[in-house]
DNA sequence: TTGCTTGACAAAAACCTTTTTGTCCAGCCC
DNA sequence: GGGCTGGACAAAAAGGTTTTTGTCAAGCAA
């Protein structure tokens, strides 16, 4: 059912079937909805391939998503909620996702997966997720004049399009509610440091325990996997010392459940003789034990605007400057912190 | 750098450098090595929409995942990891993945992204995940001819390519380990009904029972999503009866979990007063308190296997009825299950 | 020599749109 | 009446491959 069909069915040129089709304004509005209503009578689709081939366009918006995990295997679920954001709004404009996934700590697969995308015209437009300080994927979609927007900041002499949460000011919100708790050895459990997020929650870490006098201590700054296990094992390094953290700021969840069982291993109570806060304020956070205070953010709503965003690059309605959504962070209190013990 | 210059700068034909090029044997070894040694110095990738339009393939493979959740958003993490095996097997043979996402209990757009998928001719095969018990998808992808696998099964009397993992052996093992410890009310907190990976685990729920002359209670198998909320409801729901389970068997551990929390709230001890299994052995398992019993199956593996079928029925080197792959699951014994309470 | 096969390459068709350019006619002004 | 404008549609080009069909010479048998 090709518009060859249509247009003989119609008695009219496949040309004028088209531009009917598309919206355009030289075909008169009579003949335009005796057209959209005999395609849809007879079921006609355009097929995918020819208009991406007539148009230049590929109606595609790329994303290589980090695995993470002992094994590599697995996606931090948050990307989940966020692609399901950005597909919310992409779809009803007719584009699609496209997804790949990128081993860990991978760096030359990493830059010939994008080199693919990109270069080879996969896509029209990327997602770039997890940025890192340095982000070499920038320059490569710029020199292939790609669209993107960026989940996450990082260190660009030119304007790029960014969506992220304010990881700092989380981090400053979560160090102080410890400070105001009375808590003066508080620890830093935090996830690589060649993310940029990594960086922003030190910022934040640190600008709290300043405004306080204090002076962090480099040796109480971790960095490690954002899994359980890596806040296990940080967490267990650091209450081996004298004196002990008595507080963890942890750079996610999943990292808080390793800490946190990393205490009671040590015959801590957590809330009492120790205080947790997470990040991500995962579906399970309020069911464990004690429920973990944790800052909440909207991954969900932060897709959609990374959807808009694109959509609207892509039409050049915008420019990349013209992107810098910053959202704020609420912190959720519940039961895995309390007052410092004396 | 299309294909036009690649053959005018090599002194060739436009046919013979795509012929070179894509493998075919009417080019001799001389001028194919040639072909493909100046392709890779000029940088020459071939256009993906022009391949897919002359070819009549789109080089995609389309999943829509399930969100789940209580917002709706989420998707299950373990599609991370399918997904992921997925990726690894079919990019080296040029295949991508478009990925769409379907929200919770909305048939109408279910229906309709798989229209647009199959029919719009956005992809050449399919993936098709939590299968239902009578699951329309399959009968949609049949009469648009599209190849397909399910990953879980469902009823057809039609021979299809599934790969699945034995769900039944898996819930017929954990019942029967807590009955080995002397539990005899024994709660099944399930997923919802209308998925037949929840059919095969009651019936192996049922079968452990029944293998012990016991009668599974109706009122004891509860359905809910496969939420740590759901999981948290039902078990709360079964706790206040009398006499009240000593023992449950959850669909996911995320219910595990949830259920756990009921527990604590109960004031029972895990492990001890009553005693719960998961599924899934997620990362968190073995971090929490106490360390979860759980189910593990290798979801990236399956992913792995998945992509590989797709590819040999793509290239109808197989049969749908030749996929037939039933993975084995392992019990992980940990600390929140033991003997029953006298 | 003729006819057939085969190897290696070339020409052209096909894939199905979108976009650009062209046509034609009615209406209008001077 | 000549020339211009604009509306509505049509013709043709463009997009870059793959696939089908065609060509031509070399090799070989009868």
């Amino acid at each position: 059912m090709s518009i060859v069909l249509l247009a003989k069915n119609l008695g009219l040129s496949i040309s004028t079937v088209s531009r009917a089709l598309n919206g355009y304004e030289d075909v008169s509005a009579a003949t335009r909805e005796r057209v959209v209503l005999r395609a849809k009578a007879i079921g006609y689709r355009p097929n995918p391939s020819a208009r991406r081939l007539g148009a230049g366009k590929t109606l595609a918006i790329g994303v290589i998503l980090p695995a993470t995990g002992s094994t590599g295997q697995a996606v931090d679920s948050m990307y989940s909620s966020l692609l399901g954001g950005v597909v919310t709004e992409i779809e009803p404009a007719g584009y699609h996702l496209m997804a790949s996934m990128q081993a860990k700590h991978d760096a030359a697969r990493e830059t010939a997966l994008f080199e693919n995308f990109i270069r080879g015209g996969w896509v029209d437009g990327l997602l770039i997720v997890r940025t890192r300080v340095h982000d070499a994927r920038l320059e490569l979609a710029r020199a292939a004049k790609t669209p993107f927007v960026t989940y996450g900041r990082t260190e660009s002499d030119q304007p790029y399009a960014w969506v992220d949460t304010d990881n700092e000011k989380a981090f400053h919100l979560a160090t102080t509610r410890l400070l105001d708790l009375g808590h003066r050895r508080i620890a830093l459990v935090n996830g690589p440091e060649e993310y940029s997020f990594a960086q922003f929650r030190r910022r934040g870490y640190v600008r709290a325990l300043a405004s306080r006098k204090l002076k962090p201590d480099p040796t109480w700054m971790l960095h490690g996997d954002l899994t359980e296990r890596a806040g296990h094992e940080l967490c267990r390094s650091l209450l081996i010392r004298r004196p002990a953290p008595t507080a963890f700021v942890c750079a996610t969840d999943s990292m808080a459940f390793g800490a946190i069982a990393a205490c009671r291993e040590a015959s801590l109570s957590i809330g009492s003789d120790v205080s947790v806060i997470g990040y991500g304020n995962s579906s399970l956070s309020a069911f464990c034990d004690p429920p973990l205070t944790t800052m909440e953010h909207q991954v969900f709503e932060n897709g959609r605007y990374v959807g808009r965003a694109l959509l609207q690059l892509l039409r050049k309605e915008i420019q990349p400057a013209d992107v810098h959504y910053l959202e704020p962070v609420v912190l959720v209190p519940r039961k895995s912190d309390g007052p410092a013990p004396q």
